[in-house]
DNA sequence: ACTTTGACCTGTGCGC
DNA sequence: TGCGCACAGGTCAAAG
């Protein structure tokens, strides 16, 4: 489920209880997700002390004290939860028999003490794995900038998109081309930027391989939109302990993904917000407002 | 090399 | 109420 703020959210929310916390113990409940776990993946963990919680893209980035790092991808529908004392409250995904917390890490800490964290993942298209060099790590190398870094700008994206006849849409989804958008993301910084999701990427490039002023606002519209969705994660942070994390990732109120019929609310138009399928996924805009490259 | 499609899973909500 | 179908925020392999 989790685009880039919900992970980084996530992340905020592990990292204060597991930043320091040594591993008591690990239980597996099933033998994959949506790959094998690391057959060595328990004894990897136990004993050992995390020293941080990183985030690249959407993966999470668990750093223990012996120099490994645990990859978490939450796939669709994984979460964290945690569990301090007592029988572990199940998460909204557990309603039927059976249950879908796959993973389960006994921890210790300093400050808080001793606690359980759950990691829960109804459709299992999340993974975990175990990485002794993460730079080195195929699933990392190829990814393409962090929005939110120096390293993302115009002229960068410009350079990625000129001759692209894919779409927009299709182009922003490609995660080596910029890292951690998904479907609602995408929608939204379109929407943002006044952007058809179906304009060819490459008409967005001027002749000279400069962005056009319409990619100039994009670009400004995903440093906006994550930042802004960043910080709403962050006011949810207050329940991290007691909730699933789950709460965060629907807290926010999007204005264009899933308003399909709904009056566009863009201040002076008055479009409805259409979808179309691109890829097989569902986009959401504004015939009014969003428009083609000049 | 590029893009699109299907596959992986389970759950929910809708129309009939 | 029940049943079937469409759909769901991600990614990868295979097919075009």
């Amino acid at each position: 489920m989790p685009e880039l703020p919900e992970v980084e959210t996530v992340r905020r929310g592990l990292a204060p209880y597991l930043t320091g916390a040594r591993i008591a113990a690990v239980a597996l409940n099933r033998a994959d997700l949506r790959f094998a776990f690391p057959a060595d993946l328990a004894t990897a963990l136990v004993g050992e002390t995390v020293t941080g919680v990183g985030r690249r893209a959407k993966y999470l980035l668990i750093a223990l004290s012996s120099g490994e790092t645990v990859l978490s991808h939450l796939g669709m529908t994984g979460a964290y939860r945690f569990a301090f004392g007592g029988p572990a409250e199940p998460t909204r995904h557990h309603r039927v028999p059976g249950g879908h917390d796959h993973m389960v890490w006994s921890l210790v800490h300093p400050d808080h003490g001793a606690f359980d964290l759950i990691y829960s993942d109804t459709r299992r298209f999340g993974f975990i794995d175990l990485l002794s060099d993460p730079a080195e790590n195929p699933y990392l190398a190829g990814l393409g900038p962090e929005p939110l870094s120096n390293a993302f700008d115009a002229p960068y994206l410009a350079a990625r998109l000129a001759g692209r006849k894919a779409p927009i849409k299709t182009a922003l989804l490609d995660q080596r081309i910029i890292a951690g958008l998904g479907n609602i993301y995408v929608c939204e910084v379109l929407y943002r930027a006044h952007i058809l999701p179906t304009v060819p990427a490459g008409d967005l490039v001027a002749g000279d391989g400069r962005p056009k002023p319409p990619l100039e606002d994009l670009v400004a519209a995903i440093r906006a939109v994550l930042a802004e969705a960043i910080a709403a994660g962050g006011s949810t942070l207050r329940d991290f302990r007691a909730a699933d994390g789950e709460r965060g990732y629907f807290q926010h109120s999007f204005t264009v993904y899933d308003r399909e019929g709904e009056p566009c609310l863009t201040p002076g138009c008055r479009g409805t917000i259409a979808r179309i399928v691109q890829s097989g996924r569902s986009s959401f805009f504004c015939p009014v407002c969003q428009k083609s490259a000049e």
